[in-house]
DNA sequence: GTCTATAATTTGATAGAC
DNA sequence: GTCTATCAAATTATAGAC
């Protein structure tokens, strides 16, 4: 993935993070790269495409995270809400899936695919995670962690408090 | 308020519930009443206006539907939880103020302010009701509930799997 | 890879007739 | 209250030169 590439994505996954996918044009992302809007067309010809490529690096970001956090010897719990807190520091902006899991009916199919993706990969590892601790109904947990987080990213940045997200969170780790 | 206004708010709530602010426009709505855009701006000027009008009359109308379930037999917190339940009901659509807080950024700035005004009126009814049964912390349980409610509604609307909701109300239930 | 140029469409918004 | 007419700006998108 050439370096445009990545500024372009990175552009477009703040953008988008901050005010939802509707909101981004591509003269938006242009002006951010300091290039023209035909220029951001060459590298994804439509906006779909470009939404779709976004949420499938934003997903490998998230749990490349993850495992590094594990790997340096936090708990798994410990470690994915640690990545989604990190995620809300970087200009209160909530989660890429959040935003566009609201906006989904809006979205072009090809873009609600990979939300929809997104949201299964976390909600099946969490899953995983609460297996592994013997949870009673290690599904439903997984469920309700991931609806707690990210609507706690989505209630820090609307009530302008990130402590919010902290609050919450801290209630989540203590989840069985 | 008239029956044109009315209309005119409901096209409005049920578009921006499902695809977010930005993703609407006044032609949208006028044709989903069979009149021309122009009339749209006759009831509201700039549409900052209309936003902030289609979340003052939600909130107003999600806690009438809730104070009618409790003064109906229910508890003050299944009241809470089936009111969002019905919302989700009315075509997978998420909270008006939902999808409006993850867009937080994208927002007209009288929008923000009402839809934070929700967010704080909901967090702070929550906490008047944890603390009514003694809860240790009832502004955090407060911050969980409301997140985790929001949440489980963007999360059964990406999933496209409306049991989501209920799997996760069924725990916020047994929050003490 | 980036640009100019351009097309087609959409969008928010206004003026003024009925 | 609704309409026609109109506007300026924005937006997605393409063609072709450098």
């Amino acid at each position: 993935m050439s370096d445009r590439v990545e500024q372009l994505l990175d552009a477009a996954e703040a953008r988008i993070r901050g005010s939802g996918f509707h909101a981004v044009s591509f003269r938006d992302l242009a002006d951010d790269l300091g290039i023209k809007s035909a220029s951001v067309h060459y590298h994804y010809r439509r906006k779909e495409d470009l939404g779709a490529a976004v949420v499938e690096r934003y997903q490998k970001r998230v749990f490349a995270m993850v495992e590094a956090r594990i790997e340096a010897g936090d708990t798994p719990l410990a470690a994915y809400c640690a990545t989604y807190r990190a995620a809300l520091a970087e200009g209160d902006r909530v989660c890429l899936c959040g935003v566009m899991g609201a906006e989904m009916q809006g979205l072009p199919a090809p873009v609600q695919e990979v939300v929809r993706s997104f949201m299964r990969t976390n909600v099946e590892w969490l899953e995983g995670i609460y297996t592994q601790v013997g949870c009673d109904d290690p599904r439903a947990r997984a469920l309700l962690t991931l609806a707690a987080l990210q609507g706690a990213m989505m209630l820090a940045v609307s009530l302008g408090d990130t402590t919010t997200f902290d609050r919450i969170a801290a209630q989540v780790a203590c989840f069985k």
